[in-house]
DNA sequence: CAATCTGTTAACGAATCGGTTAAAACCTTC
DNA sequence: GAAGGTTTTAACCGATTCGTTAACAGATTG
C-alpha cells in the first residue's frame, strides 16, 4: 500500500512496473509483469556502477549487474551491447554528473582566494560523497582509457571549469594577491591529485602508516592542509 | 652461444636451467630438463608483478602468468598458494624496492629545500619509472587493503621516509626558511599525490583535456609545477 | 482487433576460469 | 647407487564466465 505511493510518486509513466517488480522479488506468485523501458535502462546503469566500482571491470560480473538490477542478463546487451559498452555508458554519466556539480559553483562571484577555497573544498566533497567515480577512473586509466577514446561528448563538457579557474588566476594576480605565471591546467591537476589521492589510496596508507585516514579528524586535517597548501603556494609572491 | 653468457653472467647456481628453459621454448626436441627454483620463484614474481599490473587482480589470468614465467602453473600453487596470496607477495616486494631506493636519498645532508626538492624529483622520477607500482597500488584499494592487511613487515619498512621529512621540516622552520607547524605525514602524501594523480590518471586526463600529457613536455612542466608548489607553500611565512 | 514493433524471459552453450591430481624427473645425501 | 625429499610436468575438473537463441508478452498503431 505504502509502497504503491512510491511507483507514483517518482511519476512514472508505467508505475505499475516497480509494484510488480517487488512482488516478483518477494517470490508471490501470479506476479503482474509490467514493461519499464526507461526505468530499466537506469536501474541497469545504477547496478553497473556499483559492480564495477567495486569490483573493477575485470572483477565485474555480469550476472550480478542483472540481479542487482532485477533485470534479466539479457537486457543489459539488449540495451548496451556488451560489458565494455556498459562501462562506458556507467563512465559517461559519471563525468556528466561531476560537470554538471561544477556548473553549479560560480567561483567567479567571490575573491579570488575564497574561489580557490571552495574549489579545493567542492572537490574534496565530491570525491568523498563519490567514491565510486574514483575506483571508475582507475579502472579506465588501468585500461588506458580504451573506452573513453571512443566517447564522443566527453571532451567538450571538461574545459568549463579550467576556464573559470583560469580566469581567477588572472584577476588575483592582477589584483597582486597571486603569484602570476599559475597554469590553470596544472593547478587544477594538483588539486585533484591532492584530494584524489588520500582517498583513493585510503586503504593502504592507513596501513602502511598505521593511522586510521578515514576517521573524521584525519578528514578535516586533510583538507586544512590541502587548502593551506594551493593557497599557500598562490599568495606566496616571489 | 652468446645466450650462454647470460645465464652465467647472472650468476645463477644452476645456470643451465636457463639455456634449458630457452631451448624448451624454441620447441627443440630433447631438452635438457634441470631444475631452478629460486630461478622459477622470481621468474613467476616478475610474470606476475606485469600482469597484475596491466590487468587488474580480477582481469589477471593465472595461466598467462605461468606462460610467461615459462613455468607450470602448478609452480604458482606450489610456491605461493593461490592467486591472492601471489598477489600479496607482488605486492610486498614492490614496497620494498621503494623503500630501499628511498633509503639511498641521504636528504639530510642537503639544505631543507634543496631537500624537499630532491624528495618531489625522487617521487615523480620513481613513479614514472615504475608504473606497474600505481597501478598495483589501485588494485589494492579497489580491494581496500585486504591484502597487505594480512602481510607483517610492511608497517616496519614504511616509517623511516616519514621520520627524514620530519627532520628536514624542523630544521627549515628553525632556520626561518619554512613555515612553521606543518604536518610531514600530510606532507609526503601531498608529493606523492600530486605526482601519482598525474601520472596514474594520464590516460583519462590526456582524453578528456585533449592534450599529450605523456609528452616529454607535459612531463617536466609538470615536474616544475609540483616542485614550485611545494616549495612556494613551505617559503610563504606568514 | 489485427499487425507490428518493443521489451522481456528462461534456458542454454562454448570457452575459460582458478585450482587439483597423480606421477615423473631431478638432486642431494648417505 | 639406492633412498628420499624437492621440483616439475601433463592432464584434468567442476564451476563460472560472457554472450546468444528463440519464443513470448505488452504496447502501439492502423
Amino acid at each position: 500500500m505504502a509502497k504503491n505511493g512510491t511507483a507514483e510518486a517518482r511519476g512514472a509513466t508505467h508505475g505499475s512496473g516497480v509494484v510488480a517488480r517487488a512482488r516478483r522479488r518477494r517470490g508471490a506468485r501470479h506476479a503482474v509483469r509490467t514493461r519499464d523501458p526507461a526505468g530499466t535502462r537506469i536501474r541497469i546503469l545504477d547496478a553497473a556502477l556499483r559492480e564495477f566500482a567495486r569490483h573493477g571491470l575485470g572483477g565485474a560480473r555480469v550476472d550480478r549487474i542483472a540481479a542487482r538490477a532485477d533485470a534479466n542478463k539479457r537486457m543489459l546487451y539488449y540495451y548496451f551491447g556488451d560489458k565494455e559498452a556498459l562501462f562506458l555508458a556507467v563512465l559517461e554519466r559519471a563525468y556528466e554528473d561531476i560537470r554538471t556539480a561544477e556548473q553549479k559553483l560560480r567561483l567567479l562571484d567571490v575573491a579570488p582566494v575564497e574561489g580557490v577555497r571552495r574549489l579545493v573544498a567542492f572537490t574534496w566533497r565530491y570525491y568523498l560523497d563519490h567514491p565510486e567515480f574514483l575506483t571508475l577512473l582507475n579502472s579506465e586509466n588501468l585500461h588506458r582509457a580504451r573506452h573513453l577514446k571512443r566517447s564522443k561528448n566527453i571532451r567538450a563538457t571538461n574545459s568549463p571549469v579550467i576556464a573559470t579557474l583560469g580566469e581567477i588566476l588572472r584577476r588575483g594576480a592582477a589584483a597582486g594577491t597571486f603569484r602570476a605565471g599559475v597554469d590553470a591546467l596544472q593547478l587544477y591537476v594538483s588539486i585533484a591529485g591532492l584530494a584524489y589521492f588520500f582517498l583513493s589510496n585510503n586503504y593502504t596508507l592507513s596501513q602502511v602508516f598505521d593511522r586510521d585516514l578515514a576517521a573524521p579528524a584525519a578528514r578535516e586535517e586533510r583538507l586544512a592542509h590541502m587548502t593551506a597548501l594551493v593557497t599557500g603556494f598562490l599568495t606566496n609572491r616571489n
